[in-house]
DNA sequence: TTTATTTGTCACTCATCGGTGAGTAACAAC
DNA sequence: GTTGTTACTCACCGATGAGTGACAAATAAA
């Protein structure tokens, strides 16, 4: 008998601006959030990404991601879930019509594939930035699925071509892909690198010409 | 009489460990919170980066901050007055005993010293990560001072030595500079960076043939 | 219909944040 | 001493964070 809901309905008979027929599925709920939860990171970045953000965006009770998620850790892993597709959404996998005779060929393209992608993907450049920022079990688990799906991609296009002898590979293409992200991360935040003007895309040719002129030097 | 402290200082008389002679100096305890600030920034990263954290390290009332400094934003300019000296207190001036006889010669060099006092100072990791997590006053003021500081550094050491000619020499050392932060932060993060270790002093060998080669095959 | 389970909401606790106003303790000038 | 200034502390405010237990409503099972 008390808290009748039925006493409290004519409070709301003005009319209703957004109805909003939500239907009660679960499954429709969780991709609700995990689409909320991705678009906030993206958005917002990982400073102000929590429980309370999320359920707030997502436009339900923060109870649901507990239930359904386990909390915040089983948010990022689901998101991290998804990523091992980023790179197969991203980046196209064919060639742009070009023919990649050398190893040099290979990583010029592949640089350039993926410094646009990155510069295409707010959420993939937030996590990113979020991985060299700190360094907890939920960026872990998120980290790794990233550097997993880019180490396929790599290995998946490199083929049968093969680094010029006496060059450690791995080693340069870490400081080549490390070089990618920063610029990235630096013209988003800040719009320069380095005293290197990051906005117009005439500034981004430069950077182009340079990473490919790196590539060159190491590789030929 | 309400509240005469007199009839609270039995509750403190157990051995204190420390009784700590905190004179009045107000330039000492504004040094105080400028180190304390410094360290917890090194420490802690930006994350847990405040008001009360930095009163809480330096053991005093966070008023002072407000008093002395006019908050947080007036700390972090203070901590940027100091970062104009980092390059000198940090990086050598000399040439180790080399000949720089060539701008390849010299941007090997340079590119070693500043992968070495990246890695030998937390604080500066801390101000390049946050540099390219979030884009707020505090950050861009304490950007600016760190690039004003590294580009003079840079234009010093080069002297009259000069890129080979039609090299863009501005955006290759951008993005040379994003490679080494980027390293460090994610060495420094995660212990690794796209597939490559870096945490024994074999790891970092590696990386620095690797650094020295795209250097060299670029700069000659 | 009655019952049980799933789905979603609400109301709360506890901790911490940035910020402020008022008060206390030391020291200098007189 | 008394007075006034400076250095410093305390206690509080409103807002917001994570996390939890209880309850309402829709749906499925009986």
């Amino acid at each position: 008998m008390l808290n009748d809901p039925m006493v409290l309905t004519p409070i709301s008979d003005a009319p209703q601006a957004e109805p909003e027929k939500r239907v009660r599925d679960r499954g429709a709920t969780e991709k609700a959030i995990l689409n909320a939860a991705k678009a906030l990171l993206a958005e917002e970045g990982f400073q102000n990404f929590g429980i309370n953000a999320v359920a707030r965006k997502t436009g339900c009770d923060k109870q649901l991601i507990y239930r359904y998620y386990g909390g915040l850790n089983g948010l990022v892993d689901a998101i991290g879930a998804d990523l091992g597709t980023w790179v197969k959404d991203r980046i196209p996998e064919d060639t742009g019509g070009m023919f990649l005779l050398t190893y040099g060929d290979l990583m010029e393209r592949l640089s350039l594939l993926f410094l646009q992608a990155l510069r295409d993907d707010p959420l993939m450049r937030r996590i990113v930035a979020w991985e060299v920022s700190e360094n907890t079990e939920q960026v872990r688990r998120l980290s790794e699925a990233r550097s997993k799906a880019l180490a396929n991609w790599l290995e998946r296009m490199r083929g049968s071509l093969t680094p010029p002898k006496g060059v450690d590979a791995v080693a340069v293409n870490a400081i080549l892909i490390a070089a990618i992200q920063h610029i990235v991360l630096s013209a988003s935040a800040g719009g320069q690198c380095a005293g290197l003007a990051l906005k117009t895309p005439k500034d981004w040719e430069k950077a182009e010409t340079a990473l490919k002129r790196i590539v060159r030097g190491v590789y030929g």
